[in-house]
DNA sequence: CGCCAACTTGATGGCTGTCAAGTCAGGTGG
DNA sequence: CCACCTGACTTGACAGCCATCAAGTTGGCG
């Protein structure tokens, strides 16, 4: 799989005073210049708009694999869009249970269910090395209610994840093992394609438990199912590097009845 | 269960043209003297901005039993609030499986999902007679890129639309059937609550196979495990009318590790 | 009164969870 | 450079929960 060059960033002015001066860097490439413009919530702005919006984003922020960027709980004040790497969110229930609600990656934006309550509702995960942009959320209000063509990206993008969240609320109510699995795994491909990767062939940035908390099942249906799979001729899996043979034959099992 | 007495209203005037006509009444309940204002979009305005905002709903509709208010598909213009009665929303994938994605009552917002992509995702279907309140999408930007209460408003219905979504999705991704079913009674509990009805007794609008549906089961299972709770004391099951007699019995199977 | 949809309950089976053992790959330190 | 260690993964055996199939029961409505 190819990893995307990270344009290193100058650290930010220490004059500025923000949470994560360590991590934190100012925003040299503009929205404008960002190839992950058409992905993100800038999308489809005209360049005038597009030049009084770029500075929603006037800090960047890195965070290594295995840091948090938010928890659930925290106060909420910004949104974030994944410049470069790849997130989890998951909520922990009250017993201990690790349920993951979604897998980021670059142009998508974390942090929206803090919007209503004011906290973040579950905790976002970096899966690699990554970069979000930092968005803070009265800032994106204040600039939606100028700039029209803004604020119906922002009612978009609220509204898209209801609609992905209804994606997995089907998958989770009423596919089997093989479906959820074959699902995932075309998602996947759709959205590396949408970023100019190989829609065939990349490598899975969660472990096989991540993948079973999100499908709703244990990490050993989940590897049994990729055995299988593979077994089938449908894919090639060697550990976290998946290599999808048959496409057709992946929606084939997801349109099946059963 | 309480059966909220509802108000006549009368006929639109005929020079209105509108898509229902036959089942569209002109608004004259405003949201400023309606019961369901502090669950509802409009939620802690100031009396100036209510003043403002009340022509958003410039027209109800009734939907009868059965019928459904949009169908996955059709052009979104206008999102709805439950103004009396009960929905569902739900979509249906290829192979024909109905997966219900959740239920509706008094002030809660309908038609969300189509925001993003222009037609609705799903379908809404009323579970007994009811009557919405119609508010064009356009109107809603329109108000709320100038009155910030609002603009504030819609953003936290939307999160909290995702938030309620993650909710149903720990629910379908790691409880067994009893503790789903625990849940989704508190959860109506909690909701009748809400609006002034009994936390403890009321009368299910959905059958056992929606409430599978919802719950990712099949309605033998949902049907049997009513019988479980009965037996252990929790609940009073009489068909459809519910006596819910040991909410912190029903909390401790929510709660409690499987 | 009779019909039908919705519901309940029982018997059985299969999918997936659980427990367990072993393999693999990558990173660290001698 | 290699041995070792650890976390991630794979595979097998078995069990349990829930789906499936089937046969009644109930209640509402024409």
């Amino acid at each position: 799989m190819h990893v995307a060059s990270v344009t290193r960033l100058p650290l930010a002015d220490p004059s500025l005073n923000f949470q994560h001066v360590a991590s934190a860097c100012k925003a040299d490439v503009t929205c404008a210049n960002c190839n992950l413009r058409e992905l993100c919530l800038p999308r489809g702005l005209c360049d005038a708009d597009m030049q009084r919006v770029e500075n929603i984003v006037y800090v960047r922020r890195r965070i290594k694999r295995g840091e948090t960027l938010f928890n659930a709980g925290e106060q909420f004040n910004s949104i974030y869009a994944v410049r470069v790497g790849f997130f989890k969110t998951s909520v922990i229930d009250n017993d201990g249970r690790e349920q993951v609600m979604g897998f980021f990656m670059g142009g998508e934006l974390l942090g929206m269910d803090g919007v209503g309550s004011g906290c973040y509702n579950g905790t976002a995960t970096a899966l690699e090395d990554s970069e979000v942009c930092v968005m803070p959320f009265s800032l994106i209000e204040d600039m939606a209610s100028r700039i029209r063509a803004l604020q119906r990206n922002l009612h978009s993008v609220l509204a898209r994840e209801i609609v992905r969240d209804h994606g997995v609320m089907m998958l989770l109510g009423s596919m089997c093992a093989e479906e959820r699995l074959a699902a995932f795994l075309l998602n996947l491909s759709q959205r590396f394609t949408a970023r100019g990767y190989s829609p065939s062939e990349f490598v899975l940035r969660m472990t096989r438990e991540e993948i079973g908390s999100f499908l709703g099942l244990k990490l050993e249906t989940v590897s049994r199912v990729f055995s299988k799979f593979q077994n089938a001729g449908l894919v090639a899996v060697q550990q976290k590097h998946i290599r999808i043979t048959d496409i057709p034959g992946l929606r084939e099992i997801v349109g099946q009845t059963r």
